[in-house]
DNA sequence: TTGCCATTAAGTGTTGACAGTTGTCGGTTC
DNA sequence: GAACCGACAACTGTCAACACTTAATGGCAA
């Protein structure tokens, strides 16, 4: 399940527990067998691991900077929940960033990129044809982390998906719009002719659109959900003080 | 120095140790206490701040997360030291984050932030005319810092300046051009011209250009450096062995 | 002297234990 | 029956100790 090196308790200090127990956590919250607000039990964790405490809390420590758990006095490591203004704001973040990352990346991208660019989206076109959401959702991602790493910016490449992550803790997830598919792909197509005429300023406006029209499905998708729930209510009396919009 | 409840050993448990170590941390490394490449003793560190390793740990596991220190497997961590490169990427984020800020502040900036914004403009006028860098370099700063404020993001203003912190760590520090602040308070002046109108796309791209041209300084302060120093060469192989200190 | 190897001191990675806190459960009182 | 109270269990925050690695030192051979 983990064990660094095969060893069962004697370690020949060949690596160090503490990322392998952050990248299981990061795991096991995007596959969603830890769900947003449920507390990290250390001493069970470390157990099902076959660790000690230790690492265990600096793997969450560490996990508490990028945003994915946070920490409550003697009450220890919860699986963060991103209130709906959070969410918001990432949209907003995560376009300007992107936005950021096609003005570099048209200046440099190369031939070889632009073509990964043009597969990708005709394979999305396919997925739209079958219809297959899960695939189009994949290759989608695909395109935009490309997008990101054409920047050659390493530091944007390590911020973005960062932030991707810290929007799926949001409450309800997986608000893929099948009606959007088509729409989104024809942007795509937009930010590849950007890109291959390396027009810095139109790359980076139109991915930035891309991702805000992103944000006004996601604003649509909310309020058809609170007009459909018979209003919600205060739920959740704990936690989250959170003005949520 | 430290004390988290001014308590010897003993410890009413009412605050963890972990954000205090993290916050001295952090601290040390702004005042240039510990520079760049340095190695944190984990032992001394935890003996002078009279408190065991583990809190130590996993504060320094947090600054790992936020780009302050790095790692290396059985040697500890050391205070990072961000190459010419990485400034310069780093350059190109804050450039497109100001900017979304400001596009999100024009449109919701109160007259009483307004006010703000104009009285540090004055304020750096007179601290040209002195003229006092020092003061200058504050006010600056504190200009970023309340027009990312005004954005309202709360996410954007928790990221920004560990952005800028992370600058800060470039090897060489203080790189302040005093014949830079005319014309940047100029850019100020623009800047706040733009928001005054509610003018985003205005003032994203004033605030963009205004980080940009701070790199542009940035460059030739690195290009007039390596021309005075006689061929620096290929320097850093990769990463500094460090003799620390 | 110079280069190599064993020795050793210093310091990290991890563990297990302890003290203190939170939340729960049953009993008691109103 | 509901609200309060105290004991108990579960768990966090911290510590001290151990195992192992690194790098510094000194002796020895060439």
């Amino acid at each position: 399940m983990l064990r660094p090196a095969a060893n069962p308790a004697r370690t020949p200090r060949t690596a160090s527990f503490v990322p392998l127990i952050q990248r299981e956590i990061e795991r096991m919250i995007g596959t969603g067998e830890l769900t947003g607000g449920t507390r990290i039990n250390e001493s069970t964790l470390a157990l099902r691991l076959g660790i000690s405490r230790g690492p265990v809390r600096e793997a969450c420590r560490a996990l508490e900077q990028i945003g994915l758990l946070r920490s409550e006095l003697n009450r220890g490591f919860f699986v963060r929940e991103v209130s709906t203004k959070e969410a918001l704001d990432l949209y907003d973040i995560r376009a300007g960033l992107f936005g950021t990352a096609g003005r570099l990346s048209a200046a440099i991208i190369t031939t070889v990129q632009l073509r990964g660019l043009e597969e990708l989206i005709g394979a999305m076109d396919a997925a739209i044809e079958a219809p297959d959401i899960a695939t189009f959702y994949t290759l989608n991602n695909e395109f935009h982390r490309q997008v990101v790493v054409a920047s050659d910016n390493d530091k944007l490449i390590e911020l973005y998906p960062l932030l991707e992550a810290e929007l799926h803790l949001f409450r309800r997830r997986g608000l893929v719009l099948p009606g959007s598919m088509r729409t989104s792909n024809d942007e795509h197509k937009a930010i590849l002719d950007a890109l291959r005429q390396s027009d810095g300023t139109g790359a980076a406006r139109l991915l930035e659109r891309h991702i805000l029209a992103g944000k006004a499905r996601f604003l649509r998708t909310l309020e058809d959900d609170s007009a459909t729930e018979a209003r919600p209510g205060p739920l959740d009396p704990r936690q989250s003080r959170s003005k949520d919009r």
